[in-house]
DNA sequence: GCAATAACTGACAAAATTGTTAGTGATCAA
DNA sequence: TTGATCACTAACAATTTTGTCAGTTATTGC
């Protein structure tokens, strides 16, 4: 559990205050957290179909990180009426339903540039007098 | 250091492999990380200008960020010349910059619901036969 | 009676991240 | 010559996150 007096905590609430962007940036910041979501997304809403999705990960972390999303409102459990044992469908909210085109936006922002698309350093911004670049040389 | 033989680092490497979603959330996700690209785009360029934005940072904290973000090619150093003691001005590169509005919508997503927009459960979608409720019923 | 299934929880260990302390070098201003 | 500024780094401690192991509930099928 988190220690509410230590420096990390302080930081945290801090940050938090400061910008939605870092508590944004936190509940998305789970090791599973933004593939679980889109597999959601994607229709595999049971534990199991998770489970099939990550063969890595445990049973007790994959839990986890549903409550943490749970939690945080993106998403909901809800009982299948008349399953035995009974099963558990994971639901994301519209919470949860508006982040996955951010995370697919952060995905082809990782996507362009691990294919190769070139790091450059953006010019620096001058005061440039265009009017000289614009009159016609004619002959 | 990372220890490359433990689980954590072997999951982590899969879930990269699997999609560039989650390296993409990796890269932003250090504790100070979105702010300082933040800061940075808005032309606080100068570690000592990041310093006096986020008071509760120390020198390490900060160079260790810094160093990392630089690692991803989020950010170049830059030294300025002519300056003593020599200055060094940190430079969003193109990656960086593309960063920049995905922030800011993440920004917005966490503000949206922190000021109180419903969270809901979307509606399941159904097959419905639409047809029966166009027919007019007139009487 | 025993195993299997679905979806967990608690306690603890391993590893990773964050924070702290102390120190660097070069230069200028008092 | 002492202190200040800028931009760090190394070593270590505190805290947090992730992973592991064992156990739970309720029901069905063999």
């Amino acid at each position: 559990m988190r220690k509410k007096e230590s420096t990390d905590y302080a930081n945290e609430q801090s940050l938090f205050q400061l910008c939605e962007r870092n508590s944004a940036i936190s509940m998305i910041s789970g090791r599973w957290k933004g593939q679980i979501v889109y597999y959601i997304s994607q229709g595999n809403d049971r534990f199991h179909l998770l489970q099939q999705k990550l063969p890595n990960i445990s049973e007790t972390v994959l839990a986890r990180q549903l409550k943490e999303l749970e939690n945080h409102a993106i998403l909901v459990k809800r009982e299948i009426p008349n399953t035995v044992p009974a099963g558990i469908k994971y639901i994301l909210t519209n919470k949860g339903v508006d982040l996955v085109p951010i995370l697919d936006s952060l995905c082809s922002w990782g996507k362009l540039y691990a294919d190769g698309k070139k790091i450059i350093v953006p010019a620096e911004k001058r005061t440039i007098a265009i009017a000289e670049t614009e009159v016609e040389l004619i002959p």
